[in-house]
DNA sequence: TGACTTATATGCGTGTAGGATATATGCTCT
DNA sequence: AGAGCATATATCCTACACGCATATAAGTCA
């Protein structure tokens, strides 16, 4: 066997020389990127309002081709930097979408990712040319059996998503339901030093229903995940709470 | 808004009809399916010896392109139908590979399937000309930390796994620990029929440690999935268990 | 018939979650 | 400055699930 190590690669190199990719038809390929963030007890998510064909008109989630030199990661780190500016931001695959007629052009199908940002960041890439919105998410479905969201502008009124992003959006939701529980995810959505009411805010929000509080200050102080800086938040109008931050991984990279 | 609505759908009509979708460059898309068996407290995966080129004479899931007229879905559920003869099987989507390199042809992007079928099944629509073997994957992390997998045929020696497809399956089986404490899927990879001790063997293999035997049958026979039949099984050398079936979804379609 | 093996039932100690209550602390208003 | 207020933080109690141990049941096998 491993005496024809070398005429195998031989062979292997004259297959190579001769595959012709067009030989199959090819979907185009895109990566579509659930940029999330939780404000005042409300799940939000950046959408542009489309100002070209196809579904001129509706609000959709940043995205883009997969070029042929990234690999699926490196497109929606880029696509996420292209449109807001931020570079180290949670980010992780969430699903791929492929129904044969999502996208009215041609075969289109979209690797969605998610990521994660606290809501006092502000987007740096600003594209003055283009509506940009934090749209709230209005998820109508319990716990994480999924489905569609809706989504809705701060003044009240709904954006209609284009394609099939209103099923990203929620698939996004529903994984973020289940992974909050048991995965270091929450602190994503903080700034590097947060109270607890602010992360039992964020759980609330995202979970759609109310949590313990005495248990989950339990929970959370008795994982180690955590650690107190000493330092308590100023001007709440009562009692103020200490301020704690993420105490694995480094955070040092944020802001 | 509304008022123009019918130049819009001209506008966007006269758009797409001169769409060139190959603008863009597009990447191959396959389907791989990790299909999942276990057997005897091992954990094993369908594996087919390639017959040619590239990564000729390496083993590698089932898997093959995604055609224009069907979703992603669909293309999974035809290829396990096509090796197998399978139809109403456990899948569902794992994960999306798109490392540039990751295949030698040409840039090929893949979405993971996962099957799970009990062990007693047999392959219908069986390929003579290919060699075919349930391997059984060796996992050499804890947890659901994750990163690839080996492995092993029945008599014992590694067999070598094309491209990522060591990687593909190391992901099943995260996914799969990840899932089953909370998630009705052990009961896919047994008959329609089966003991308490079998259902707990399948978690054991899965998860990688020993689950406690007590808690885990009080848990289970709480948690209203499953119900008694009344009828023991034979033949076993000692005290015979009780049947018991799945409770919930109908597994009338099982043979 | 008796030894053996595993299933099944029961009881107990412990740790964790949920819930209630009490105290602490900074802000605001008078 | 001091009272009132709202929320953080601490303590205690109860219910329940889990791990563990023990006892009994029901088959096979020598």
């Amino acid at each position: 066997m491993e005496r024809r190590g070398t005429s195998r690669k031989r062979d292997e190199a004259a297959f190579l020389a001769e595959y012709d990719a067009s030989r199959y038809p090819r979907p185009s390929l895109t990566v579509d990127v659930a940029l999330i963030q939780v404000e005042q007890g409300r799940i939000r998510s950046l959408v542009r309002k489309r100002g070209g064909h196809p579904e001129l008109g509706k609000w959709g989630l940043p995205g883009g081709f997969v070029r042929p030199d990234e690999s699926l990661d490196e497109a929606a780190a880029r696509v996420l930097r292209e449109k807001t500016g931020w570079m180290r931001v949670f980010l992780e695959q969430l699903y791929t979408f492929g129904r044969v007629d999502r996208d009215p052009r041609t075969r289109v199908v979209t690797v969605a990712y998610y990521a994660l940002v606290d809501a006092g960041r502000l987007i740096k890439a600003e594209d003055s040319a283009m509506q940009t919105e934090w749209a709230e998410l209005v998820v109508p479905w319990d716990g994480e059996r999924g489905g569609t969201v809706d989504c809705r502008s701060a003044d009240g009124h709904r954006l209609p998503l284009a394609f099939d992003h209103a099923e990203i959006l929620g698939m996004a939701v529903r994984r973020l339901r289940g992974k909050l529980p048991y995965a270091p995810i929450g602190f994503e959505l903080l700034p590097r030093r947060f109270t607890l009411r602010a992360l039992q805010d964020i759980h609330e929000a995202i979970l759609g229903h109310t949590v313990n509080k005495d248990a989950f200050r339990r929970r959370l102080l008795a994982s180690g995940l955590i650690s107190a800086t000493g330092v308590r938040e100023t001007g709440v109008g009562h009692r103020p709470a200490e301020l704690y931050r993420f105490a694995r991984g480094d955070r040092e990279t944020k802001s």
